[in-house]
DNA sequence: GTCTATAATTCGATAGAC
DNA sequence: GTCTATCGAATTATAGAC
């Protein structure tokens, strides 16, 4: 163990105070300072442990989206499992705040934009399978599809998006993704 | 007139240059240092015109989408021509950027946020015209769908999304939005 | 109407005591 | 391992000459 008990504690903190300042404020806004003081240390202390303000934006967006694998499940509803894990990852995201930073931050940040780009290329990619010479086109208007969701549902906060409960948001999304899996539609709403 | 020609030039190259560096840079990034430098004149000239650094943001991002009225259209094709406008209005974005700089700043900016908020709502919610119950739901889950593509093929550039033609991108898309029109769809893509 | 000069902050980062 | 003190740079905004 590279690190003693206390400076691991120490370390969390700030990843934790780092995630929410950058999710909240976005990566300019966020200072060092600002995240040092939520997390009840010296600014001094984050540049000892990360570096820089960009090795800490690094590790605080150091994330995994942990997709389902569809393959297993029935065609038709991949759809809905695919929509609902989304929305469930983002729902519990209150608490580090990973996706909002992620999301905030790749907006105006390229080194974010790139992340976001090899997250949804592989992670979207490989859940639907290998498919056919169009594959990534679909896993590309899915992820237009989910990413649109969670902009006006956890960034923008449309209200007719932010207002509905996940179930609703599922059953209204799902048929588009289940669309752009190669299904066609018969249910409207 | 209240301004002179003189003036009114610096005003507009002021105007052009801040949409350029707000679009490229986002809000924080963007200085009244640079984009005065772009357009030719002394950063103190933005102060006199504008107030501040808010007061020019808010100018830059006054725009209208002046989406088509789709009540005239023959119902199965409301999706394609909306979609197809909302993409022509992106395309032709480049020489202003007002379009990138608002959706940049709303993820970073509460007022741009809010005007985001109030465009889509009147804009979008008043081209579908005055439906049922549902009608600002669906609105919202179009807006949602046009975001998703707006935010991955000209801010994140998602490779697989950036790449689409016009016409194939409407394509792929319209079925979605004509899909929350309240129709259901027979074609997959 | 345009510019020079500068005030007043604020930030990221560093040096070093304890 | 944590903190104090501070440097150097960059920013918005202001005051005033021309």
């Amino acid at each position: 163990m590279p690190f003693t008990q206390r400076s691991e504690e120490t370390r969390n903190a700030i990843l934790a105070a780092a995630r929410r300042r950058f999710a909240d404020d976005g990566y300019e806004r966020a200072t060092i300072r600002a995240i040092a003081a939520d997390a009840g240390i010296d600014p001094s202390m984050v540049m000892r442990y990360y570096g820089s303000k960009e090795g800490l934006f690094a590790a605080a967006v150091d994330v995994v989206l942990g997709l389902p694998d569809l393959r297993g499940l029935p065609a038709g509803r991949r759809g809905e499992v695919l929509v609902r894990h989304f929305l469930t990852l983002w729902e519990g995201d209150r608490a580090s705040g990973v996706l909002t930073v992620l999301l905030r931050s790749a907006v105006t940040n390229e080194a974010a934009a790139e992340r976001m780009r090899t997250i949804f290329a592989t992670q979207v990619g490989a859940v639907i399978g290998p498919a056919a010479d169009d594959g990534p086109t679909r896993a590309a208007l899915i992820a237009s599809q989910l990413l649109g969701v969670a902009l006006c549902r956890y960034v923008l906060r449309l209200p007719e998006i932010a207002a509905l409960d996940a179930d609703a948001l599922v059953a209204s999304v799902a048929p588009t993704v289940q669309h752009y899996l190669g299904d066609p539609l018969d249910s409207a709403g």
